[in-house]
DNA sequence: CGTACAATTGAGAATCCTCAAGAGCAGTGG
DNA sequence: CCACTGCTCTTGAGGATTCTCAATTGTACG
């Protein structure tokens, strides 16, 4: 799934902060527009980052902030026995290397689901940038307040006991994080494999691919390989709360 | 457990940032005298807080960060039907709500374990500091990024399939914060109820207390009411990772 | 069209949950 | 001082869920 129509997907990386479609999502939110272009002159674009691709590898030194502007990505962890544990998935708008605020090296790796663009923020620049524009160190603590807040939805998904839980939990969360991006919140298309849901859910990949059954069968959504519809909002947040079946969920909301 | 003796518990909410032990592993770390003085004139103490009294609750305007300065804390979210998630402890040196800086709203109740004091510092003025104090700034970042990088290792103990796994990660991130703090990493009590471990790790209290039972058994720890004493930390470890018994973990280390 | 990889489906085994009862500990009041 | 109460923690047994192993189907790509 790509943020922007095959058209223009190849200069999608040479569009600047005033005249992205992303500005209002990213870090531009709630900067005048000279502050923007401030901003702008620290942004470096990149080549894109095809599937597969490693943006970043865990330990790297790593002293940029990268947004993603097209594309999705993976990040995950390796212990020393060399398996992994995918800790998110990132969309377009969102902020990765994070991770790296506390030592200047990356804790995780993070890989291209897809073909994928980024902008690439120096940290040294962007400090500076925050001192002299407090719109932008406000917005800077919003990011990293939903960084937080995001982490903790996830700690709420893998709480959940039941795969099914986690699955309905899962699809609800990337169907809000779409719908914030402007596309359907019911129809999107997933650019994760199955072995990725269920490493990131800590089930086994059998099961995760069962449950997409299930729900199939009960009609609640739509599978076709990685394309999910969602019928039933309603049934998909009663499966996670099954006592208020068509409340609004707290975290989800 | 508490960071303080017995005798001059009373007084622990009255010390400053300059003469506070924990000033190096919180906000002052890195920042010159001066600068640390200045901090000071921003922090509000706070009277002790007693076993499960709130610190502040879920929907609350939250316009501070909060600092153990000693004790422990749980944080909670509630769904609208009632039901608790635990989504972390805090022990001293630890800052909370961090989690409110997205929309200046709380996400998660916060309630004492034990009887606990707190610095408390207003955001407003906390901003105001770092963008005339760079030490502050960074100090801020640093801090963030760990929270950031502790959230991720909750997700990669939650992530863990077994019981045993999970338990054994939760004592080993336990051992290395208490480490962290000057204690002993093989020998505290644990703060929090069964109940409130069970919650956390997305499994029964019985499946808990079994767990811990057995370890107590195979001699990897001793386990006394509520506390708990490794015998074998590389047995511990090896739980964790079980293809490199006396390896470091990534993520532990 | 064939190969490689991803996803699905099935069956048996292991793990964990639920329900239920018993044990240990702290605080209260006689 | 001791019994009582309430709470937490532990232990047991049966049932449900999920994992593992294995085979099959489906899809993408050269």
């Amino acid at each position: 799934m790509s943020i922007e129509g095959k058209t223009v997907e190849s200069n999608v990386h040479k569009i600047s902060c005033p005249d992205c479609r992303l500005s209002e999502l990213c870090l531009p939110y709630g900067l005048q527009q000279k502050e923007v272009q401030q901003l702008a002159t620290i942004v470096k674009s990149k080549r894109p980052i095809h599937s597969n691709e490693y943006l970043y590898l865990q330990g790297d030194a790593c002293l940029n902030l990268y947004a993603v502007k097209s594309g999705s990505f993976r990040s995950f962890i390796t212990d020393d026995d060399g398996s992994e544990q995918t800790i998110g998935f990132y969309l377009p708008g969102e902020l990765m290397g994070l991770d790296a605020l506390q030592h200047g090296r990356s804790t995780c790796t993070i890989i291209a689901l897809e073909t994928s663009t980024v902008c690439e923020l120096p940290l040294s620049r962007l400090n500076e940038l925050c001192s002299q524009i407090p719109n932008l160190q406000h917005q800077m603590m919003r990011v990293l307040g939903k960084e937080i807040t995001s982490d903790h939805d996830k700690i709420i998904m893998l709480s959940h006991r039941t795969a099914k839980e986690k699955i309905a939990t899962f699809l609800l969360l990337l169907s809000r994080r779409y719908a914030g991006l402007g596309f359907s919140s019911t129809e999107f298309n997933l650019t994760m494999s199955r072995q990725d849901i269920a490493n990131f859910l800590g089930l086994s990949n059998e099961t995760v691919s069962r449950q997409f059954t299930e729900l199939n069968k009960d009609g609640v959504i739509t599978v076709k390989q990685r394309g999910i519809q969602i019928n039933n909002m309603a049934s998909l947040k009663g499966i996670v709360k099954p006592c208020l079946p068509d409340d609004q969920l707290s975290f989800i909301a």
